[in-house]
DNA sequence: CAAATACATCGACGGCTGTCAATGCTTAGT
DNA sequence: ACTAAGCATTGACAGCCGTCGATGTATTTG
């Protein structure tokens, strides 16, 4: 509710998501919303945001034993969050640590409200 | 006359969806919170469901030109929101209509709360 | 400097998914 | 009964996606 429409095409992270149930979506911002659920239509990227949210941050390393996969694996999944917004990642010397972004899960919520 | 046959998809579901944020998914819970987000994670089904949600009940035919698809994209679109547990249809004579389900959006809305 | 660690990227493979033409099924109208 | 309309299903095809081994890059440690 802090910002509405500014729609800003860019994929740039800022007033997210027109809001499927008020009124018809337009093409693109259907798309851009879809690329989003896209991000949350995976078991493993699911439960790898909810061992992030789990604590404050949490380490890749951390991340490959729980999700019982490949270390690409897990890279590629963290990227997919990150790219969606909804993880930030922050190197810190041979650590990647990453946190949740709860305006960017408000924004996706609001969609469907 | 008139008979009517609700069409509603058995989501063998109880309470669904897990929180992601409250503590780590199952591998099962991720799987089926995954299974519900793919479904909204189309341009097409967004649209879609947008399009049932301005109005009260939406036939299928209805649907067939704002969306730019062919008939049986349509249906295979319907189906999966169906599946997902988003929109229920109800055959009347040759058209079938379908509405949105308040509740399975909410369950959704939760999982991310 | 050299070795080791944490992560990203690349290439490849298999499976899933959106799309449509063709077909079948059910219902309405004549 | 016949025809037309609305929808579901099938089969096929192209494109996307999750996965992992191999490799590359940056950083720490000895």
């Amino acid at each position: 509710m802090a910002k509405r429409q500014a729609v800003a095409v860019g994929v740039t992270d800022d007033a997210c998501c027109a809001s499927v149930l008020a009124a018809p979506l337009s093409e693109s911002d259907a798309t851009e919303l879809a690329r989003l659920f896209a991000a949350l239509a995976d078991p493993v990227r699911l439960r790898l945001l909810s061992l992030v949210a789990a604590t404050d941050e949490v380490c890749s390393c951390t991340l490959e034993g729980p999700l019982a996969k490949s270390q690409p694996t897990i890279s590629h999944h963290t990227k997919a969050l990150a790219d969606a917004g909804l993880i930030v990642g922050e190197k810190r010397g041979r650590w990647m640590w990453w946190r949740v972004v709860p305006d960017r899960l408000a924004a996706l919520r609001d969609a469907i409200s």
